[in-house]
DNA sequence: CTAAATTCGTTCGTACACATACAATCTGCC
DNA sequence: GGCAGATTGTATGTGTACGAACGAATTTAG
């Protein structure tokens, strides 16, 4: 059974959790610092990293259907929905039904969205660097590769 | 906001963008893998990641404010609302005016909320084991030293 | 002691993120 | 040829996350 009520923070054990130190709490902080630094940094697009990934990935595919380029910018179908919705929209993508599979859409970049994607892909790679700006070179190469073990 | 941008369509070497590669990428797959880890272990009460910090801050703190614990858990004040709205309809905590400074809400835990941490805070700790799991020990300390700096 | 600045919490709008449920379509296998 | 099961995309609901704008309360500066 769960331990009794206390007036003042319990010294169970169990009930010594620190917030600060556990891999979830700061995995969340690193991201809303990165998300910050890729807001600032994008440019004048201001596409969100989402939306960047997918345009990244259309532009190294050609065309893709909408299911694959979840799966190539790990987002699932519902997430992937509205981001494309986004893109069309701001006229960065067109869509078309694929005449081989009509469940499929096939997705490409517009002249717009290839411009934009030109435009905005060295301020993406700025923005890994200024993520990883606190570590030195050492440091930096041994972080990306224990994180790449981690996803 | 919008700083100068790059002033000219960058050479196609420019686009050379690998998004597996990108810090920012690996990070939110990383916390995708984290968020499903700790949905599938917390336990019964199914508390979020961010509802779980939030309690187990209040019961650090005993009795807080709404600002203060948004510092304290790294949620802006409009995240911080909604987190505390739904622990407040789960009966976890208890909010009141603070009597001496009458902007500030002061929360507390209910008994219900004291049970919910002191069942579920186990599970925290089993969770950041199971996140960390493809690490061994050494890379384990490394890892999380590299995110404490990047933070 | 007032005027300005700051703090606190809310509301609104936008954007992920995913579970669940669903309809249309395609594939494999008999 | 036909049907069971898988795949593709949509819709809905819940939950973070944050900028912007706001009103109310408090603090500070002059």
């Amino acid at each position: 059974m769960p331990q009794q009520a206390a007036e003042k923070p319990a010294p169970d054990e169990e009930l010594d959790y620190r917030l600060e130190e556990q891999v979830g709490f700061l995995l969340r902080r690193a991201q809303q610092r990165h998300t910050a630094i890729f807001a600032a940094r994008i440019g004048r697009h201001q596409l969100t990293p989402t939306q960047f990934a997918a345009l990244a990935k259309i532009h190294d595919e050609g065309i893709v259907s909408q299911n694959k380029l979840g799966r190539l910018t790990a987002m699932d179908p519902a997430t992937m929905q509205g981001v494309i919705a986004r893109l069309l929209d701001r006229g960065f993508i067109a869509r078309a039904p694929d005449p081989k599979d009509r469940r499929r859409a096939l997705l490409r970049l517009t002249a717009e969205g290839r411009a934009a994607f030109a435009e905005s892909a060295p301020n993406g790679k700025l923005i890994s660097r200024e993520t990883l700006a606190p570590l030195d070179a050492r440091e930096r190469a041994a972080f990306l590769r224990l994180l790449t073990k981690l996803v």
